[in-house]
RNA sequence: GCCCUCAUCGUCUAGGGGUCUAGGAUACCAGGUUUUCAUCCUGGCGACAGGGGUUCGAAUCCCCUUGAGGGUACCA
């Protein structure tokens, strides 16, 4: 362990395709163990994937990290003294280290041609053996090559078998035997250099001190850990981080539309970052005190690498959910209000059409007033999990009333106690907004006066009203409704009611 | 096939030999509050994968089995 070193982590996403919460949670880790040991974050780009890698999938790297709060220190967009951060633009820095390995006779150059090494597996696989490289061009005099004709650069693994350790922050140390490993390659034919060979490179020359990523990698690092000796650079600490699964506990990946996975599809349901980041936070790790709900400071403060536990972890929707909705109550309703926007446009509830403009409830633009929609979502919320669920949620608001169940609720209406009350109600609440006195406070008033003028209460009093005024058995709190309805809206849903045919 | 990792309520997890009749959270169910539903509060349901050791004592340590995941590419 480098103590008195400065401490330097990094986030090496490759661009070629949408990024996930495994990728996001990965970022999140090293974002926090950096922050907590006041040391650095490097971001950099591995775009060495020529076929795949996208300048476009690079912005949603940046978009994504942004608006999840994780900022980094060195990366692409902001310099640092360790660029470039793009390994597309590092090709001469391997260049040169690879040339070393040639010249140092650690690595050496393989001719051998795609279909010739199928073959070579197909006979090897037939013969019973593991299929692997052979080293078949590992002892091949330069003259018995032709400098025009395709090759690749392979790294020799050691002809003695010797055990490589792995020392883990999270696992202790893992070993490995060398005989497992062939001699795999460091450099395409195209002169990219591979995964494996450009990820020591840059680690090791940005000064990397803990390298902290997936359990997938944990498989590929005895080969690193060669690479990083043959170079004659230090070995950082690694640290794999448990995988994130599915709920068929299967490696998160898209499967199907309704199941997201992509950190863009949370956005756009209308997750918050701080609930995802928390969430996030205690997917493969939790704090010493049992405390579930935190801030990014507290986070930060809390979190430590070697708490991390070893086991992978089902992505729980419903827990995000609940997370979620802990978040957007208590979420800022001017921000909540741009958040729900979009949703409420793609459901027309901002055509301000309806009893919205009868009533006068839009404003110059003809969209639904602001400060009222602000109550109308804060409404909302309480029983939602994402904003994209607000639309369904504050439906009652924009539309008729619909009856979930017709029959009941005209049976309800036939009521004759119910029909005094929904009349009371009426006479009364009309009373209210010809003073201009028409507020929550007196809504409640009524309501409770007319209770005791009727005699009828609880479940009798509220939930024909309920039905009256929304079409259904639940919903919000009916003094806010009634009072966020207006009184002419609500007076009209009354007499809706009582006309209705049984 | 071979190599590596992992294994506690449905799910996320605490636990590091005795304080574990295994704790928290979520989900689910019930009761209470709100003279309504929801919220909220309280309670309940529910787990140490199996088998061997070691030990006075094992969820905790070791071995085997089983299961799950990952790696084994001119992907990263």
């Amino acid at each position: 362990m480098q103590q008195d070193k400065e401490m330097r982590l990094r986030f090496p996403p490759s661009p070629t395709g949408k990024i996930h919460v495994g990728n996001i949670r990965t970022a999140l880790f090293n974002w926090l163990w950096a922050r907590k040991q006041g040391g650095k974050l490097i971001l950099r780009i591995e775009d060495t994937d020529t076929e795949r890698s996208t300048r476009e999938f690079e912005e949603i790297i940046f978009k994504e990290l942004n608006w999840l709060g994780m900022d980094v220190d060195e990366g692409p967009n902001m310099g640092g003294d360790y660029g470039p951060y793009r390994q597309s633009e590092r090709l001469e820095i391997y260049q040169e280290q690879l040339e070393r390995l040639l010249r140092e006779g650690k690595a050496y150059r393989c001719y051998c041609s795609k279909e010739e090494l199928d073959e070579m597996r197909r006979q090897q696989k037939e013969a019973g053996e593991i299929p692997h490289y052979d080293g078949r061009c590992r002892d091949l005099a330069p003259a018995d090559a032709s400098e025009d004709t395709d090759y690749v650069l392979r790294f020799k693994m050691p002809e003695t078998p010797e055990e490589i350790v792995v020392r883990d922050l999270i696992r202790g140390e893992v070993s490995f035997s060398s005989e497992d490993f062939d001699d795999f390659v460091i450099q395409k034919s195209d002169g990219m250099p591979t995964y494996n060979f450009a990820v020591v490179v840059d680690d090791a020359l940005m000064e990397i001190s803990q390298v902290i990523r997936g359990e997938d990698h944990l498989s590929n690092t005895p080969k690193q850990v060669k690479i990083y000796q043959a170079l004659g650079f230090p070995v950082p600490d690694f640290a794999h981080l448990p995988l994130i699964l599915d709920e068929e506990r299967a490696k998160l990946k898209k499967r199907s539309d309704e199941q997201a996975v992509y950190l863009g599809e949370f956005r756009e349901q209308g997750y918050l970052p701080e609930a995802l980041f928390n969430f996030l936070a205690l997917l493969g790790w939790s704090p010493e005190d049992e405390q579930e709900v935190m801030s990014r400071e507290e986070l930060v403060e809390k979190f430590d690498i070697s708490r991390v536990n070893k086991s992978a972890a089902v992505f729980d929707r419903e827990k995000l959910n609940w997370m979620n909705n802990l978040y957007l109550k208590e979420a800022d309703l001017d921000r909540l209000l741009e958040l729900s926007l979009p949703h409420l446009k793609k459901a027309c509830f901002l055509e301000g059409t309806g009893w919205l403009k009868e009533a006068g409830r839009l404003n110059d633009r003809g969209e639904p007033d602001r400060d009222w929609l602000k109550e109308v979502i804060d409404l909302g919320r309480e029983g939602i999990s994402y904003l994209a669920e607000l639309p369904a949620e504050v439906e009652l608001f924009f539309s008729e009333p619909e009856q979930e169940d017709p029959a009941a609720a005209a049976e309800d209406f036939q009521d004759p106690e119910v029909r005094e009350v929904f009349h009371k109600l009426q006479v009364e609440l009309t009373e209210l907004a010809a003073q201009a006195d028409y507020s929550e406070e007196k809504i409640n008033q009524v309501f409770q006066q007319v209770r005791q003028e009727t005699g009828v209460g609880g479940r009798k009093f509220y939930h024909p009203l309920r039905l009256a005024l929304t079409g259904r058995g639940s919903g919000p709190d009916l003094v806010k409704f009634a009072w966020l309805l207006g009184q002419q809206e609500t007076c009209r849903r009354l007499e809706l009611a009582l006309k209705q045919k049984a």
